[in-house]
DNA sequence: CTATTTTAAAATGTCGACATTTTGACATTA
DNA sequence: TAATGTCAAAATGTCGACATTTTAAAATAG
């Protein structure tokens, strides 16, 4: 197999993209290209693309030879991408409010039942409860009908995903929040429905700087 | 002169930015790897580091295998842009009027008054007066204290100029569109020093959604 | 004459090599 | 002992070369 529809620079970006959004290498961590070179199995070419890539990502940063290194995490970094997202996706809120037609409230719906579903089922995977999350989040800002604004939004989302991971790695599945989170999902979903806009508004900024208090005390630990 | 503080990689990104802002390459160009090592004067490595951040900026996209083309353009992405940019200005705004101290008022004051001057001089040069301008309204979005939206704001600014740069193009100097804004840069700074938040708000939407109806109407000719 | 196939030229993406710079251990000096 | 200087090893950033793929023009067939 010598090609993927994906060049190699592409295919390592994800890689990478993923291994320091999962903690994978630690913030300030210096990530030496022969040892990358070595792990990802590419060549010096690809690999410096993939690295210049995630400069602009913010996820590494690098000095004039003196190479690259995973991005430094900080509290106030934390709070400012958290306030960040919740004005964000509350600004999508409104928008998909406005503008959302019947399609929008369909796939909201379905994407509510399979959270609702999952979650009352008797195993619960993390990673299969994460992606029935995210979708239903995502179902619901769609209907703002901005490709900036959501990829924006996805761009947080991925900064703000390391540092709950960060989190997540010292306190390892915590179940209780689960019921709390899943009243809110379903009173959103009405809330949507019914174009509660400022109680939608309110809901979500709580619902997304919920655990940033949480995070915070991990981060302060260190 | 060997080395400044930056990399070849950097240096080719700051002028392939601003040759694609400044519509040097029209959308669609087809960048050719020989072509522009030519031009620029570097190797293969730097400047394939360098059109990799530009694919993360959305001003380049890329094909495996068939190279690296200037971004497209079109009318519902001016508008896109736009109004995310109106949006995402108008948080900042909010924040800002509830964050901004007595520094942030002197600031956005001095600002004021350098785009007030330069604007009722004789001789107007189009690039001076743009970087007052610009610094007024980054000195009232400042007070924000927001790092991760003001990059935001930076990067749908950047996106906007392309498409601002377009029309300019066919538009030399429209000097008339000056005073006009003038008396909503004085406007907008009184709604600042007195926190009227609805205010600013319906004033800068508009202030930065009026020239999209314009440059609508040079893009749909071409 | 149009459509397909063949073929040569051009361009891309990847690699390893190399010059330059940084790093850190060791020696020298005050 | 602390501070500075020396020097070899390691790492970075850049380049040109090469295999592979794409492109587009010429040749062939229907």
């Amino acid at each position: 197999m010598k090609n993927s529809r994906q060049n190699t620079a592409a295919q390592i970006l994800e890689s990478l993209t993923n291994d320091i959004i999962q903690g994978e290498y630690s913030p300030r961590q210096k990530l030496h290209i022969r040892t990358l070179k070595e792990r990802y199995n590419v060549g010096t070419s690809p690999l410096r693309e993939a690295l210049s890539q995630l400069i602009v990502k913010d996820l590494v940063i690098s000095e004039n030879q003196r190479g690259f290194y995973v991005s430094d995490i900080s509290i106030d970094d934390l709070t400012d991408i958290y306030q960040a997202r919740a004005k964000i996706e509350s600004l999508c809120i409104e928008m998909a409010f406005q503008k959302g037609d019947d399609h929008w409230e369909a796939n909201a719906l379905a994407a509510s039942h399979r959270l609702n579903k999952y979650s009352e089922s008797e195993h619960i995977d993390m990673e299969e409860w994460q992606n029935r999350h995210s979708a239903f989040h995502e179902s619901l800002v769609a209907g703002c009908m901005s490709p900036r604004l959501l990829q924006i939004r996805h761009s947080l989302y991925e900064k703000s995903t390391r540092y709950r991971n960060l989190w997540l790695k010292e306190n390892i599945s915590n179940t209780e929040a689960l019921g709390i989170n899943q009243k809110e999902h379903t009173e959103l979903l009405n809330l949507a429905l019914n174009r509660n806009t400022e109680g939608a508004i309110r809901l979500i900024e709580n619902h997304i700087l919920t655990p940033v208090e949480i995070i915070k005390k991990s981060l302060s630990q260190l």
